[in-house]
DNA sequence: AAAATAGTGTCTATGAGACAATATAGG
DNA sequence: CCTATATTGTCTCATAGACACTATTTT
């Protein structure tokens, strides 16, 4: 059974989410958008598969979070017959426009809103516009309970950045006072650095970064920076 | 790549959580305890592969809500080679003792408590603790904010069967008083029936069900069933 | 000064959890 | 009667969210 592994990687730029899509360069599916991807070779495991397929289509070496997100198929997905495909979501700050390589002929950032959800506009080769949505639909989940949200930011970062990539991420506007109390006050999420950032206008912001020896991965947070529940 | 389909078939009897294992009747791992599970045919999807080997190692057609966990290797976990295995998670009401099959020697109900954490006693074949683990913290996970835990009980429940559930999946005792008005008034969560129970001593309880077109995997419970953040 | 953003304090509504009190069964 | 379980009610504490207010910068 032919194995491949798709990447929805994710980011967040100029105020709202994105993700790194591929023009196809071979059939199937040649010239429509794809998720990056490709087939796992022999004594190869699975996230270095994806690792490797990221950085031959894109150049890229994914900085940021990487999980698997689920499997997929293996029939009724490629027209070539049954590939199973396992899912690997990368949580990414924006780093340097991608070089298009290996099976892709072109790459680019495209945002989230045009592709899924009601308003989306393009169609997504093979099934990967539900394995889109359901990337979509965990990081939202998973920003709530874990300090991943950082991995969408640079290093050192103000709150207000962190704000923005909740409210790119949700899709909704927060309070930036009840956010600005939430997040520095839950224990094991955030750290100071004494710094102080020097853009915009306005009262210059406190620089943070994620709290010492958490592993984006498996720390909670504990009360979750809670979403709103209803409509704002 | 040869691909597999293995199943951590959950249920709650006796107070405690237990998962349904199988003795390895063939090489290698031989005698030893495994998660039941077997290759995926061609011309066959993932949750397909599922039911199907749960049936055939244990003649069980799974009753209950399957879903998918995650996937796993393919190196470095089965002697003959790489092998990818997706894993499923059936949540099951207890049902008829299993008939050993195909490659199980014996098929079992096993306490969780004795196989997993700080206490577990017995090792499994393959990766399969590791997989265990994984199934049993979604499992906790789960519950919370979804309405599986009925998935756990027969059709008609009491609410103290159902807080029994809750018990044994997170391992705690709850209060029977809460417990039993944050069920009864979560919306979209329970349904009267209008009969009661006639088990057992005390005053007989009424009997509920899931709410009217309630699919247990896509509903959320808002708000959640708080599992109880600190020891008790 | 005005505008903009950062950060703090305060109030209210809601839910979690502790626990009293009542209801209804069997022994 | 007592005991056990079901079910309802009440109280307290913590948190989410609304929002007034102060602090510090640029224009």
């Amino acid at each position: 059974m032919p194995v491949a592994v798709d990447l929805v990687v994710l980011t967040v730029t100029e105020g709202s989410l994105h993700v790194l899509l591929v023009e196809r360069a071979l059939a199937p599916d040649k010239g429509l958008l794809a998720l990056p991807g490709g087939f796992l070779l022999a004594h190869e495991n699975l996230a270095d598969a994806a690792r490797r397929e990221l950085c031959e289509e894109t150049g890229i070496t994914p900085p940021g979070h990487l999980e698997q997100l689920r499997s997929y198929g293996p029939l009724n997905r490629d027209p070539r017959g049954p590939v199973l495909s396992v899912a690997y979501l990368l949580f990414a700050p924006t780093f340097a426009t991608p070089q298009a390589g290996g099976d892709a002929a072109a790459v680019q950032w495209h945002k989230v809103e045009d592709l899924a959800g009601p308003n989306a506009t393009t169609r997504l080769a093979f099934d990967h516009d539900q394995i889109l949505a359901d990337g979509i639909e965990r990081a939202r989940a998973k920003i709530e309970y874990s300090p991943l949200a950082a991995a969408f930011c640079p290093p050192e970062f103000t709150i207000a950045e962190l704000r923005s990539v909740y409210e790119a991420v949700w899709g909704c506007r927060l309070d930036p006072r009840n956010f600005h109390r939430k997040a520095t006050k839950t224990v094991g999420f955030l750290e100071t650095t004494g710094k102080m950032s020097a853009e915009g206008v306005g009262r210059p912001a406190a620089l943070y970064r994620l709290a010492e020896g958490i592993s984006p991965n498996a720390a909670i947070l504990d009360p979750p920076l809670s979403r709103p529940r209803k409509s704002q």
